[in-house]
DNA sequence: CAGACAGCACTTTTT
DNA sequence: GTGCTGTCTG
């Protein structure tokens, strides 16, 4: 992925039909082709033409796109520098990539297995100048690039309140997911921020870019697509380069990556394109970022002759929990539509769905079930609990905690995007490349040098006229009286230190030079002198940054590494139970899957029903797919019916994808109706049909038994406005006004107290241990 | 220039 | 409830 190598070109030239009487360069390690069902063999041998296979959660793609490789090289139909294979994470295609080894020898080299971002990174350092960079260009993460916009909005006066910087990065990201150069966006896009400065903010933004030699992540892949069409004869090599081409996970593409995968796939008439593209539509959870499932819908439009195969048979989990993933998502539209089957494990263990009190609760049961089932003998590392949002994990850990149960978060904060490692890069990134601005402002004056705003200012003043990098701009400062004297002397040094790293760095291996770095820029001292109660892991981060420089042997190498691979194996810690979104569990599977939180406005997730309508609901019940196949054997689902957000109580009534499960296979339980709140209604209207009758949002069953119970409780008394939220009450409306001032109370969380105000239902008490809170009246029992 | 407090905002996430 | 950012003050 990283390898800096220079590339080795392939030998020869088109082996397809002399090979066969060659000597075959690879030979088969394994059967390759052993246990592989009549759909996975026909997805593998039909090697040319377009072909898409339509695989379902669990039936082995990933499979048939390894087996797919191996063959094409065992049979000497190409090089493994002829293959271009993409995927969307950097694990993904490290895995593809072992996988494939095992089953071809000699080891084959395939550089071009990797993400679309490392390839066109790949690509855009060989033609660098081509997009007016320089080969060792910089990478830029999302932090530079919101210090990038901040300067931007500065210069143009733009107030940041009303404009956030963060919210031009949102629109940046979605221009160039969208593959639009600044010529390209549509004046009514540019026109929306910041009263029609949005356009222009772009241009500068790129020319920015420019002059610092940089890329953000969306211009690598903007920027090779600009590079192909605006030279064919750059197209035109790799045209002849790439034999092959595959594609993991086409669902989650976007439309600069179509547009990239398109122009590579141009060598050919589309009829003719070798382009094996894998997904599967009810997985496509990424909308929000992007991208566009419309990719893989009309795949057979883009390649006309296209071979169609669906992956249905699933391998992994039990007939019920098949059947209540398919007839969930049969709920959605414009489906490609397949069904998952099993000839394994008829029936099994039926879904459960619980519903307790509050966040807490649910935290305690799914700890006592975890355990009960260890002491069956289960794994923790065959369970994993399955949250919408990540703000949901915390009380799972710190139950766990408790209970000293292992566990393992994941997807938690970056190593790389912790202040400490990038702080540690931006030296080594100046390092580099003495033209990186951005590093140099992060840097200046960390650790604290006594160079402030004001030097800063002045430095980018120097630097801006005489259109040098500001390091540069400080040797020239350093030379006149502009300064005062405390800051030259101050900046003199640190740019001899620079000068003596940039000179150790041909020298020495990168590990040594970040641990001379740290300890010469008085970082570390920074860090001792520091007695918070983080400082210790942050110098451990930093050893552990050390040391996984270890492997490489050049800085550009491992900065390139660390900019594009930003995942990091997460050390195992033997035995644990893993909490991680629905998100980042795609692609995983456990014997036993939790799936707390399933109430309406958690999951589906209100803001992306709010954001996007229906199309938002349907990524949600996908959401809810992709969740349920997770789970081999067992999968256990629950809802709270209070829950606090953003520090306020909030009721919560279940998802309405409750009431979408087939009741036959589901079983539930209420845990909560013992603490008086309405019990679980019963998904057992039964409408569980292929087709989704329901014509918008707001006419599916959940949300029509949502609309019932808040107009019950309309009647019972005023809804409570609490910010801007709506807090709903889950009084059932018998008991409106049962309290009185003085009154001896009881609340489940803050224990017993006196009622000392009443504002409608809000009752203001006077806890013993908790202190004096405003709480609804529903939330408390008499005492 | 640096530390302290107040205000606000707060899905999902890879690259 | 928390964490970040931005402003105020010494």
């Amino acid at each position: 992925m990283a390898d800096t190598a220079p590339l080795p070109r392939p030998q020869g030239g088109p082996i397809t039909s002399q090979l066969k009487s060659r000597q075959p360069k690879f030979r088969a390690a394994v059967d390759y082709m052993a246990g592989l069902n009549p759909e996975q063999r026909e997805a593998v041998l039909l090697t040319d033409g377009p072909l898409l296979v339509l695989a379902g959660a669990g039936t082995g793609k990933t499979r048939v796109l390894i087996t797919r490789i191996a063959h094409i090289l065992l049979q000497g139909r190409a090089w493994p520098s002829e293959i271009l294979a993409v995927t969307f994470t950097n694990k993904a295609a490290r895995e593809m990539k072992e996988r494939v080894n095992t089953f071809v020898t000699p080891l084959p080299e395939l550089q071009w297995m990797g993400t679309f971002h490392s390839i066109s990174a790949k690509i855009l350092r060989r033609h660098a100048e081509l997009v007016d960079l320089n080969p060792n260009f910089t990478i830029l993460d999302t932090d530079d690039q919101i210090r990038l916009i901040k300067q931007l909005l500065a210069a143009e006066n733009i107030d940041e309140k009303r404009w956030p910087a963060r919210q031009f990065a949102g629109m940046l990201d979605a221009w160039k997911n969208r593959g639009l150069l600044p010529k390209d966006v549509p004046p009514a896009d540019s026109g929306f921020f910041a009263n029609g400065k949005g356009g222009k903010l772009y241009y500068d933004y790129q020319a920015r870019l420019k002059t610092v030699n940089a890329a953000d992540f969306g211009d690598l892949l903007l920027e090779c697509i600009r590079l192909f069409r605006e030279n064919p004869e750059v197209l035109a090599e790799y045209h002849r380069r790439f034999k092959y081409m595959l594609v993991d996970e086409y669902q989650d593409s976007n439309t600069a990556q179509y547009l990239w995968l398109r122009l590579l796939a141009q060598g050919k008439p589309a009829p003719e394109a070798n382009i094996c593209v894998v997904g599967d539509d009810d997985q496509s959870i990424y909308g929000w970022r992007g991208a566009e499932v419309d990719n893989i819908l009309r795949f057979e439009t883009d390649f006309p002759g296209a071979k169609v195969i669906k992956l249905e048979r699933n391998y992994r989990s039990t007939a019920n929990i098949l059947k209540a993933a398919s007839t969930l998502i049969a709920y959605n539209e414009g489906r490609l539509g397949k069904t998952l089957f099993t000839d394994i494990a008829e029936g099994g263990e039926a879904i459960s769905f619980t519903q307790v009190y509050d966040s807490e609760e649910e935290a305690r049961t799914i700890g006592e079930e975890i355990e009960q089932y260890q002491r069956q003998g289960d794994a923790l590392n065959s369970m994993a609990i399955l949250v919408r949002a990540s703000y949901q994990m915390r009380e799972f850990e710190e139950r766990f905690i408790t209970l000293g149960l292992n566990y393992r978060v994941v997807g938690g904060p970056r190593f790389y995007e912790r202040k400490e490692i990038r702080d540690a890069l931006a030296y080594l990134r100046l390092v580099a490349q003495p033209s990186d601005d951005l590093a140099f402002e992060r840097i200046i004056n960390v650790p604290k040098r006594g160079l402030g705003d004001a030097t800063v200012k002045m430095l980018m003043e120097t630097a801006r006229h005489q259109r040098i990098p500001l390091l540069q701009a400080v040797r020239l400062m350093v030379q006149t009286e502009d300064l005062k004297p405390k800051q030259r002397s101050t900046l003199r040094a640190l740019v001899a230190q620079f000068d003596d790293w940039a000179y150790r760095a041909d020298s020495l291996p990168p590990y040594q030079l970040v641990e001379h770095i740290l300890e010469e820029s008085g970082y570390m001292d920074m860090l001792t002198a520091d007695k918070s109660v983080e400082s210790q892991g942050r110098k451990e981060n930093l050893k552990e940054l050390s040391r996984s420089m270890e492997d490489f042997e050049s800085l550009g190498g491992f900065l390139e590494h660390i900019s594009l691979v930003m995942d990091r194996d997460s050390a195992d810690s033997g035995d644990a139970v893993t909490i991680m979104t629905l998100h980042s569990a795609k692609g995983l599977e456990f014997d036993t899957v939790f799936l707390p939180g399933w109430e309406d406005g958690t999951f589906p997730s209100q803001r992306s029903m709010d954001e996007s309508g229906r199309a938002g609901l349907e990524e949600e019940r996908r959401l809810g797919y992709v969740g349920i196949t997770r789970g081999r054997k067992r999968v256990r689902i629950s809802a709270a019916q209070n829950r606090r957000i953003h520090g306020l109580w909030q009721s919560a009534i279940p998802s309405r994808f409750i009431d979408e499960l087939p009741p036959d296979v589901v079983e539930v339980t209420d845990r909560g109706s013992a603490y008086g709140g309405y019990g679980y209604g019963g998904g057992a209207s039964s409408r569980f049909n292929k087709a989704d009758p329901f014509e918008s949002v707001y006419e599916t069953p959940g949300w029509q038994r949502a609309r019932a119970n808040q107009a019950n409780r309309r009647g019972s008394g005023p809804l409570t406005i609490e910010g801007d939220l709506v807090a709903r009450s889950v009084d059932l409306g018998n008991q409106s006004s049962g309290y009185a001032l003085g009154e001896r109370v009881f609340h489940l969380k803050f224990g017993y107290g006196e009622v000392i105000q009443i504002e409608g239902n809000k009752l203001t008490i006077d806890f013993e241990k908790a202190g004096t809170k405003k709480v609804l009246e529903s939330f408390i029992k008499k005492g």
